[in-house]
DNA sequence: TTTTAGCACTCTGACTTGTTGAGTGCCGAA
DNA sequence: TTCGGCACTCAACAAGTCAGAGTGCTAAAA
């Protein structure tokens, strides 16, 4: 099969361009005279009926029923959004004011939560934000607490000023002094690294023959292995205006919306998902069940990446029906995902 | 007008709490014949008709039409859970497979969301824990760390291992060693405290003519006092299986799921609600609106709070439609606050 | 060969109509 | 006070009608 832009003439593709913006604004399947009327065509509705059975036949629209008009099939909108789409590019207006709600925020959960909040408000869809990837945040600080003979709290501080703690077992009984110790030796060996870095150097540490160490260094290695190990991937996600989905007819059976909100609640899925997307370069949109993903059934995803100083660290990305503006949706993506970089970077 | 436990007779009061029961398990209006056929009664439907009509001229049932059987008002509901309930005691298995399931899970966020889930899971409805209170927690440890000139980042450790932190502003540099000889102080001085009393002790210092304190003591109790100050209502609530209720035709038409779920995801409502049954003893109960929340107009809220050492602490329930078996949920909501309560012991 | 008008056909959705069954209120007898 | 009987009401369902929108096909026009 050679690809759809061969096959398609100038003038379908106007007309596939034309049908899906209507379906897009309008929800009702389109039929022949309805799009006949648009003059920027300038056919009448039997040609157009022609034009549309091959298009038809490519499997880019389906009838819904005999006498209904047409409706994008998923592969009608992924032709759409590659090859027709022209985006518009938000108002100058609209950036600032991104800029300025995000930015005023403090805190790194809060400036997530807000972009979280300005993606749904403003595409009236649900929004979502993956939280920053740990690994790329730098070490600034351990701590050791003693809780009772064999249980040691271990608090990590991230220069993100992020705490992030663990309850470990230890295998013997440290004392305060031996934990101060322990937690300076790691402060000054670690001090300033990203954790991902962190993480190897622990690695090697323990691999090593420990000749040139002594006993507290391998103590300290050993907790840290421990209080450090899997904290990085603690994976979370902020959703907001899930409810906004609910206003949509074609996804407004009961049974659905349960299935949608279930996988909500969920969550895992959906992160493993949005993990996907981390690898991409700019914004990625997964069209009905492309995702593998069979709940979103009916549903669209748009996603970017967002980075701090160049390292992607997290995704973000708005969740609607198949049938949204993708027009709008895609560059409100794109440039939330550049704000939100740039506000956590400070 | 004089309690309807005078204006009822035995039979009135049986036909409606078997007609409640019925409507409950049968989700359908329900008629004199139906009733009538229920040998318990021991009246035909005529009779049952003249008693239906005095019931419903007391404002306990009503007709959603000419033609269909009655259906129990709020008030009607409320009649039956103070007058006629008669709840099932728990089987003692049950008990001790919640036991089981709450107490093997590690960490009080754990412990928690394990409780919210078994609440969802057995009821089929959707569950809610209010966390604890921080102000019931005991003042373990504190820390600063100087983040830059004027940022300081209080860590907060808490007896029951959970670690809070915060970033405060201050006036002037501290220098990590004044920080940690001002820790030190507080540490002393605060230990083993509940919050409730640390936060009533800094206020007592600030007030206090400073004679006999020297400058660190009082840049300490400055801290602490930004550092601890509003990080007691740190409210929060974790919720499970709300798309249960999607299940209910009752509550299943869309706008009424919307509104529901808004209130989820908004939390605040919710949270102040909850607190208010902190006071009560026992299990209580909010039938559709008598919560003063409209949204909670075809719903029911059954309460309990549950205590750390006979302290109460927070607050969990169950939400679902008014018609819930309540014989069976009020119950599973007492004895999940004992269990909850024992588990956070440990 | 492509485009167009015309036509018969199909299907949905809204509306009407009739029927059934469940349930009610009232009345008069036991 | 209780009960059976009776006329009445209403929702739910099924079936039928109808207008509107849209289609595919065909034959004529460009």
């Amino acid at each position: 099969m050679h690809s759809l832009n061969q096959e398609l003439n100038e003038r379908s593709r106007q007309l596939l361009k034309l049908l899906v913006e209507r379906y897009i604004s309008d929800g009702q399947p389109v039929g022949s005279a309805s799009l006949s009327r648009d003059k920027s065509l300038g056919a009448s509705a039997a040609t157009i009926r022609h034009v549309m059975a091959d298009l038809e036949s490519l499997g880019l629209i389906h009838s819904p029923h005999t006498s209904a008009g047409r409706v994008p099939t998923n592969k009608g909108y992924r032709f759409f959004v590659d090859s027709l789409l022209t985006v518009q590019q938000p108002k100058q207006q609209l950036l600032k004011q991104l800029k300025i709600n995000v930015e005023q925020q403090q805190g790194r959960s809060q400036v997530i939560a807000s972009a979280s909040q300005l993606l749904s408000g403003i595409t009236h869809l649900a929004g979502v934000v993956s939280l920053p990837k740990r690994e790329a945040a730098n070490f600034r600080q351990i701590e050791f607490m003693p809780l009772s003979k064999s249980r040691v709290l271990v608090i990590l501080v991230t220069n993100d000023d992020e705490v992030h703690n663990k309850v470990i077992q230890t295998p013997k009984e440290f004392k305060p002094a031996e934990l101060q110790r322990a937690a300076n030796y790691l402060n000054s060996l670690f001090g300033g690294q990203s954790l991902r870095q962190v993480k190897t150097l622990i690695a090697q540490e323990m691999s090593e023959t420990h000749q040139q160490m002594n006993e507290m260094m391998i103590d300290a290695i050993n907790l840290a292995h421990q209080g450090v190990g899997d904290s990085l991937q603690s994976d979370d996600l902020v959703l907001s205006g899930a409810t906004n989905l609910m206003d949509f007819q074609e996804l407004s059976d009961v049974s659905n919306i349960r299935h949608l909100f279930d996988a909500f609640s969920q969550k895992q899925d959906i992160i493993q998902l949005l993990d996907r997307c981390m690898q991409a370069d700019g914004v990625q949109i997964f069209i009905g069940d492309e995702s593998g993903y069979h709940v979103f059934g009916d549903c669209s995803l748009v996603t970017a990446p967002y980075s701090i100083d160049n390292e992607t660290v997290g995704v973000l990305g708005v969740i609607g029906p198949t049938r949204m503006a993708y027009d709008k949706v895609i560059p409100m993506v794109d440039i939330t995902a550049k704000v939100l970089g740039e506000a956590l970077k400070s």
